[in-house]
DNA sequence: TTTTACTTTTGACCATAATAAAAAACAAAA
DNA sequence: TTTTGTTTTTTATTATGGTCAAAAGTAAAA
């Protein structure tokens, strides 16, 4: 079926081909549209999304309208919206194909079911939220430790070939500036 | 041995006495004076700590030599530096009591064997890596949607009693400003 | 109780980044 | 190819929060 997912979880446990395809059995392979919404601003999320192709990110719309991306992701990520997921709770928070993307859909109200089953899976989803956790906090010491023009220099230099996939002004929500500030700032530089 | 541990198992998971018990035998309960470090800078963080009484922060030292606070860590919340911990890498943070604090000390060498012997732990810890990830999210949300004085009074509605306990420049090092601008903003108010 | 150390406040001045309103550049359709 | 919509740049003005230096207040120790 779905040989990156397949790698994914090999790399982080020992497994069969028969409980790997147990698992693949669980998923839904869907495409969605640059813009389209895989997730709603005021919906309860039900999914976790594994990327195979393409681009999504996780945003929401304050107060002035503006959108303020939490994050993207990538090919060979999970995605979801954790906090409406576990918590059962409405998403303020839109997930939304940047460009014409590729998921892998796991339904929640199987996990419990795959926990069970295939005990290594858990093993898996413990190591994307330890990673995914470690990424936030690093996030947050960047936030707090460097300046605006840093952080861009820092996120280009991470990220060449990524920055050229999406519009500037995602760029800016993701660094929490305006699009104009980061126009001067790219002047600048 | 330690109740408040126990609860906070049994909240999560079906667990038998002798399983818990087994799972204490691997802990060892810690006193720490105020100020004195669980982790110190250039250190491979080796242990998680469940405080048991007390108060911990988690933080680095930036390149102006101020203390930048990542996070506080109260009683019944499992602390470490989880990206020096898994990754085996020398950490920049720093675990320090800010009073006198009690502490469980799980040594990470000793995890693996732990969620083989008793896989319910190894859900546990899933559970906490998740509701710490939503923690850590939600405060990303606050970092880009709030100025410096919302979060201020956000933080002391939400936290009225904790304020009380630490020292207004740690607060200040928490929410990202300085001293001087928290108690301008404090008379403000 | 007096010294010493730590913590909070005050005020003057400066830097970073936001806002607003246009203009320009670019891309996609018709 | 012309229109329309989307994205980026420009400029002027304003607001938020930082820096520095000093003073005042508080706590702890000798």
């Amino acid at each position: 079926m779905n040989d990156n997912l397949a790698q994914y979880i090999k790399r982080y446990v020992d497994i069969s081909k028969e409980e790997i395809s147990l698992f693949q059995s669980y998923l839904v392979s869907k495409t969605f549209k640059k813009k389209e919404q895989l997730l709603q601003s005021g919906e309860i999320c039900r999914s976790r999304y594994f990327i195979t192709s393409g681009c999504l990110r996780l945003y929401y719309i304050d107060q002035k309208g503006n959108d303020q991306i939490i994050h993207f992701g990538i090919e060979n990520w999970w995605l979801t919206n954790y906090d409406s997921l576990l918590n059962k709770i409405p998403s303020h928070l839109i997930i939304e194909a940047v460009e014409q993307t590729q998921v892998l859909e796991l339904k929640e109200e199987f996990v419990q079911d795959i926990y069970s089953k295939i005990p290594q899976i858990e093993s898996v989803f413990r190591v994307v939220m330890e990673r995914t956790y470690i990424a936030s906090q690093r996030r947050i010491e960047y936030m707090f430790s460097l300046s605006s023009e840093e952080m861009l220099k820092e996120f280009v230099e991470q990220n060449p070939e990524f920055v050229q996939r999406i519009p500037q002004y995602m760029l800016a929500s993701y660094l929490g500036i305006t699009p104009e500030y980061l126009s001067l700032l790219r002047k600048k530089a």
